[in-house]
DNA sequence: TTGATTGTTACCGG
DNA sequence: TCCGGTAACAATCA
């Protein structure tokens, strides 16, 4: 689940749960302690999402820090809390609200200046207004690296996960191996400005849906694991021209990308690129 | 049981 | 130094 919608999503989500004195911080399995217990009874002041980031800000200045990594979770529930189910990491008790996050592949307490450091060492976020899209283009335009792994780079910009990635760039019409530094001006500023409308999407429907009709929430109907809510993850077939999706990795993570839309800026970079495809 | 996965990091070699 | 490839870690599910 967790690409930067669903983290944003529950930034927003959580704020009004646990605005409040925290009654409770715990590990139930005793998995994360570190630190935990020094929260307890403190005021949360804000839920605040970085990318795929969620911090936890108590006054004075500590932060709980979580990412969810591939598989995490959050469980929030009015109290009083169920028992906790499956691998909680940690429990967060307001007075009306348990949230309990479950298998996060980082789960710390951190003061406020390290907090700002790794705040410091993510990318412009697409979901936040502050985010400045120039210091991602500084990045790609010096890069020979395929733009489809640099968009997935959380250093160079924030949020956009694989399926987001995959899907932009097909809407696009940008070919995931060109490298940065060929990619054009406009290419890039109607990337940025995609991702910014659909992960806004993302955050208020709580699911990845790039379909045209995604705004007005109409789509996402549909068979299968991704239904109808995108175009060419994990299909065969490209649903504009009806050509044959390639599938290839990229940044150690598969992608995919119709060619007759994308056309690709130099061929010889392909080489090596085998067709496949199976849902459809 | 196996394999894949909406993620990230470290390491190696060219 | 940069970049591509690979492995490792992690939890869940088909």
């Amino acid at each position: 689940m967790p690409e930067g919608h669903s983290i944003h999503r529950q930034a927003r989500d959580q704020t009004p749960m646990l605005r409040r004195k925290l009654v409770a911080v715990s590990s139930p399995q005793g998995r994360f302690i570190d630190g935990a217990a020094l929260l307890d009874g403190r005021r949360c002041m804000a839920v605040e999402a970085c990318g795929k980031h969620l911090f936890y800000r108590f006054a004075g200045g500590d932060a709980l820090h979580i990412h969810l990594g591939l598989y995490g979770k959050f469980l929030c529930a009015p109290r009083p809390a169920a028992e906790p189910r499956g691998l909680v990491r940690v429990r967060l008790e307001s007075p009306t609200h348990t949230v309990d996050c479950n298998g996060p592949n980082q789960c710390e307490v951190l003061t406020g200046e390290e907090v700002d450091r790794l705040i410091a060492r993510i990318g412009p976020d697409v979901l936040r207004d502050d985010a400045d899209p120039e210091r991602a283009w500084a990045r790609i335009t010096k890069s020979r690296a395929p733009i489809g792994q640099l968009v997935m780079d959380q250093s160079v910009m924030a949020g956009i996960g694989n399926i987001y990635r995959t899907e932009i760039l097909w809407r696009q019409r940008i070919h995931p191996l060109t490298p940065g530094r060929a990619l054009e001006r406009d290419a890039f500023d109607r990337f940025w400005a995609d991702s910014v409308a659909l992960l806004k999407v993302g955050v208020n429907l709580r699911a990845i849906v790039t379909v045209d009709g995604a705004i007005e929430g109409t789509a996402g109907r549909g068979p299968g694991r991704y239904g109808a809510r995108t175009n060419i993850f994990k299909k065969a077939t490209c649903p504009r021209c009806g050509g044959p999706i390639l599938q290839f990795p990229i940044a150690a993570r598969k992608t995919f990308c119709c060619e007759a839309c994308q056309p690709a800026v130099d061929p010889v970079a392909l080489k090596g690129v085998a067709a496949a495809g199976e849902d459809g």
